[in-house]
RNA sequence: GGCCCCGUCGUCCAGAGGCCUAGGACGCUGGGUUUUCAACCCAGAAACGCCGGUUCGAAUCCGGUCGGGGCUGCCA
């Protein structure tokens, strides 16, 4: 068994296509079958090598990975722009065999008609075409470089693909591979056609869109593991209404033939809710590391010990509060060696004459404090609450955008623990106007 | 227009003739918890497109209809 994905690199690694790579290599390690990649750049025009290289390094992210194809060592090329004189020479023999014909300095493939070309498909069963319906297509341009349809079903034969399961939007085009394959008497394989993915207008997923590109959910702080499993409940499930699973329980419940037929609506919103899931699953020590490293890259340096030191305090609170990864820099900032400033509308919003009472009452309490500890801190603040007669909410939010900056932060003790005895007496008295 | 595919809550999925007064998840609404934002917990609203047929019995099978989508390129 041998499945491939062929995608052109006209462009990013799209979902759409990450999704039929999934599913095809979903099926291959299930059964234990090759699974092949193969660069169909039959469009030189808007073909390039970066993207090539994005395909591939995104599909790498998402953990798929080939057993044979582009760029593994084997003397073969697995770029159909390597393979032009292939093509042209198969053109040829159709031409002497008199299955098609020229016209205007192309290659027309010489459609038969009123014949049933009849195949079955692994999603969508039975499928019977007319070749009355299907015109004389184009097989070799006239520069002499190949269409999809020539260089893909060449390719196909050439490549023993057993099974090819692609994007339903080519299931009006396998009628005319299959009189290819049966003009060059090979063996025609087995078909499945995907359900294709929509965007939420229901039309088919593209850059109308935004961006669905792989790449642009990995920058969004995506996750590789979300990815992949959010991608795998698109059309298909391993029943019982499981919904989050990992790769090896994703292989071992795959089957091609339970994939849904109708296409389904891509919901960004599912997806992050899936990737929050995710990122509360790490423990501590992978987060930590997880989250260094998503700092550094956001800051473009490395972060001092001691900046690794006051963060680490806080992770794991920051952690069952993320969305993507993106959303980390917002919540830890206040603890780098970065220049802070507080948003002056928010401070402005909860500065009171009580709310200054109680940030002089604290920062006092604070340069005395024996124990600087997470316990401590809080009764103490609890405690100087009580004394002004104040309602949580005015002096916790005054003394959160005091040593946060702003009014959304990580839970209070926490930040001014993982802050540091100095710097919350500094930043409290920043905010005192009378100091 | 022609050919083809598809049709269960707004969305994703469960359901393969009686277990369905249709289940789960996201989202939404209300409540709880609460120092913010989240997270978490509880509750709720929300669907078998429609019409026929087969059958004792249909979300499940068949036909039609309507609706959506794809293809119809010397793009893939």
């Amino acid at each position: 068994m041998k499945l491939r994905i062929a995608p052109s690199p006209t462009g990013e690694l799209h979902i759409g296509n990450a999704r039929t790579a999934l599913f095809n290599w979903l099926y291959a390690r299930k059964n234990n079958g090759k699974f092949l990649l193969r660069i169909d750049d039959t469009d030189t025009e808007r073909s390039t090598p970066e993207h090539i290289e994005n395909i591939v390094q995104n599909l790498s992210w998402l953990g798929i990975d080939w057993d044979e194809g582009y760029e593994l060592s084997d003397s073969n090329s697995y770029k159909q722009s390597d393979r032009f004189g292939r093509y042209e020479e198969i053109a040829n023999q159709l031409l002497e065999n008199d299955f098609a014909y020229e016209d205007d300095g192309a290659v027309r493939f010489r459609v038969e008609k009123d014949k049933e070309i009849l195949f079955k498909d692994y999603v969508r069963g039975d499928m019977k075409f007319n070749t009355n319906d299907v015109e004389d297509f184009v097989i070799l341009r006239s520069d002499k470089s190949p269409t999809y349809h020539l260089a893909s079903t060449v390719d196909d034969i050439d490549y023993e693909i057993t099974i090819i399961a692609r994007g339903e939007d080519i299931l009006s085009s396998t009628p005319k591979h299959i009189m290819i394959m049966n003009a060059l008497n090979a063996k025609v394989p087995d078909f499945c056609h995907l359900p294709l993915l929509f965007g939420p207008d229901g039309k088919k997923l593209s850059k109308r869109h935004g961006d669905t590109s792989v790449s642009s959910f990995r920058e969004r702080g995506v996750l590789s593991e979300t990815m992949f499993n959010y991608m795998s409940i698109l059309g298909w499930s391993p029943g019982n209404d499981i919904e989050i699973f990992d790769k090896e329980f994703a292989i071992n419940n795959f089957d091609l033939k339970n994939v849904l037929a109708n296409p389904a609506i891509f919901d960004t919103q599912k997806l992050l809710w899936m990737n929050g899931q995710y990122i509360r699953e790490f423990d501590e020590k992978t987060f930590n590391k997880i989250a260094q490293e998503t700092i550094e890259t956001s800051l473009a340096r490395e972060l001092f010990s001691e900046e690794i030191e006051r963060i680490n305090l806080i992770l794991s609170v920051v952690q069952e509060r993320l969305e993507t990864l993106k959303d980390l820099m917002g919540q830890v900032e206040f603890l780098l060696d970065e220049p802070f400033n507080v948003d002056k509308d928010e401070w402005e919003e909860v500065n009171s004459k009580s709310a200054q009472e109680y940030l002089t009452n604290i920062r006092n309490e604070f340069k005395t404090m024996k124990d600087f500890e997470l316990d401590k801190i809080e009764a103490m603040m609890r405690e100087q609450l009580k004394k002004l007669d104040l309602k949580p909410k005015d002096g916790f939010q005054a003394a959160r955008v005091a040593i946060t900056g702003t009014k959304i932060s990580p839970p209070l003790f926490e930040s001014i623990y993982a802050l540091g005895q100095s710097s919350t007496i500094a930043r409290i008295a920043e905010k005192i106007d009378n100091l």
